[in-house]
DNA sequence: GATGAATGAGCATTCATTCAT
DNA sequence: CATGAATGAATGCTCATTCAT
């Protein structure tokens, strides 16, 4: 029992693991599933039996990858002791994009295929009742100094920028690469979070 | 000829609309080149007289609907009698998505493809000497009452923000629908374009 | 164990009436080993546990309805005192006949995949010992006023015309509806009788 | 052009030619596409240029080859000077069964295919106008010294029984080989026709 | 230039069958 | 007896691209 358990796992897992590799590597249209079964070492069949086609395992890569990165942002945040919405948020979004800029196939496949509809659910509606993400961001918002209003317009747009601008910038260098756009960013970041203060 | 140059210019402009309809009706993977050369009627060998594969037509279609929003954006803006830059990059990027408010295909379209790097060499570096959309900019820039640094930084900025919000706002209608959304972007939009300014 | 005994039966009657109950709704052609054991709640292992493959559970499936239908309509002649080979022979093929048109799923099953020389084996040849529908009918024929001749070929002829024609009218409502036809058929049937009469 | 609508045609014909030898040696369900294009020597996209898929062309070889039987009987029946309406129809049944006898694949071929829908309406509604069978039918009818009612029914009737009939004796010698069983056939043939005549 | 018949590599998907547990 | 995970051969079908006319 356990042992077979174990192997579907490993099996589940190498499939998930090669899959993202050859996604990031040749690119996804790029990528048939014979490719994916061939590296992982089983059979073609095994892939249907965890997955419906090469976009349900897209899908579940995208989701899985996102959902690290900004736990591990928020882990880390917890760690540092940061204090004030501003510098809180700034640290998360700077978390996050130092490990895209440090991960540029991995910043590439999110970019590409996180549908925002997707992640914005996560991130801002709360949708997703077991997963934190978004309260965490609540309760920031709650222990800061000031009160704000249209909190979720003002995480949205906060996204949207730092999403775009970033990976515009890390990925073409354009109009500067990231590090000297960075300061630019995070001035605007900034203007926007205090434009939602409750004076 | 010129008859036989009108031909050939039929020919190749029915093959772009022919693939520009079905690219934004069926979407890009699901059309083939058969799809295309049998509704715009002509042979398949045709095709590749004009263009070197889907892909090529599909980078010149955006490229050529991108101008084409812009350029009527522009020539509006000349037409309304508006000063300031405030106003008017505002007029310009509220013309631009009212276009695609009410022609979600293309705004689809143009999301999904538009590689921002190629947009941002036409409207930004200016590099296509034919085309003078950043030239405009330009203009507009020197022509306000204030002086501003960093130009293009500023730029980016803002068609990165406008850009990724309004799609998600518009599509989605997340957080908010976009008319609703709007003064918090154009707020935001404003206070970019101030932190630019030389004092 | 009679438990036991009891459980296996069970599984594989499920397998049966579940292959019976896709193969007459979805074909066979179109029906997987996988959509029967999964319907009858067996793991697939035990579908080879009780049949060769498909189509030996194809077969066995074909003899056990058509034998079903034939000892239904001797019985209920043997209810019903009908005296005469003619009438006796003509009260059998209604019987069969309007029980197929009341369940068209099984008169196209049937049809389909009855092999005729595996029914004729049973009805014609008596092969099968332990099934006496021929024994019935030899019966019939020597209890008659009449004495006939060339029994098996009368038989075969009443069988292929009744059954071919049959199915047909009643599938197809061509020439003529089944009810419309029947006059015709059953006058055809008693000429075909009275032909292997002896004088 | 002659040459190329020259090549089409030959293409065509060998997938078709191919088609039936397979569908005959191997069975349909045991013959792959791949098997037909690869004997037929032409190239696997070749083969959908022609037909839909492999019912497509295993209709179309069926409805050819009822076709070409039943003209040919009909062309020898006009040959041979046969007179009268029973012995007509005895002509082009000995003749097409004869045919079938000796090409048993033909015979399994069309038997298993043949949609009787679809010969039916040929045979016994002439919807085919283009197709004369039935009408050549419908003529010998009326120039017969005999007149018949309910045509339809007579013919169908003695399609249904033959082609049955003939079928099972044949492939199988049950109860009687052929040429012993074709009697007592002709026999049944004679009295159904005698039994639709008007006194 | 224009055509469209022909190509054949390429790929997703299914499914009967096995066998370790 | 029963299970169901794993297999991988088999196959239908698509489609970009070429090239003789």
């Amino acid at each position: 029992m356990g042992k077979i358990d174990e192997n579907k796992k490993k099996k589940k897992e190498a499939l998930f693991n090669t899959a993202y590799e050859l996604f990031t590597t040749k690119g996804i249209n790029s990528t048939a599933i014979s490719d994916i079964v061939e590296k992982a070492g089983v059979a073609k069949g095994t892939f249907y039996l965890y997955f419906k086609d090469k976009y349900d395992i897209k899908n579940k890569l995208v989701v899985h990858k996102a959902r690290e990165l900004f736990h591990s942002a928020g882990d880390s945040l917890a760690a540092a002791g940061v204090h004030g919405l501003e510098d809180q948020l700034i640290y998360i979004i700077d978390h996050v994009i130092n490990a895209l800029m440090e991960n540029k196939p991995l910043l590439n496949f999110i970019s590409k295929n996180l549908v925002m509809g997707a992640l914005r659910s996560t991130l801002i509606t709360g949708e997703n009742s077991d997963d934190d993400i978004y309260d965490r961001f609540l309760e920031l918002v709650s222990q800061d100094d000031y009160s704000y209003t249209d909190i979720n317009v003002m995480l949205f747009t906060i996204v949207e920028l730092a999403g775009s601008a970033a990976y515009n910038s890390i990925l073409y260098e354009e109009p500067l690469p990231f590090e000297e756009y960075k300061p630019f960013l995070y001035r605007s970041v900034r203007l926007i979070i205090k434009s939602h203060r409750v004076p």
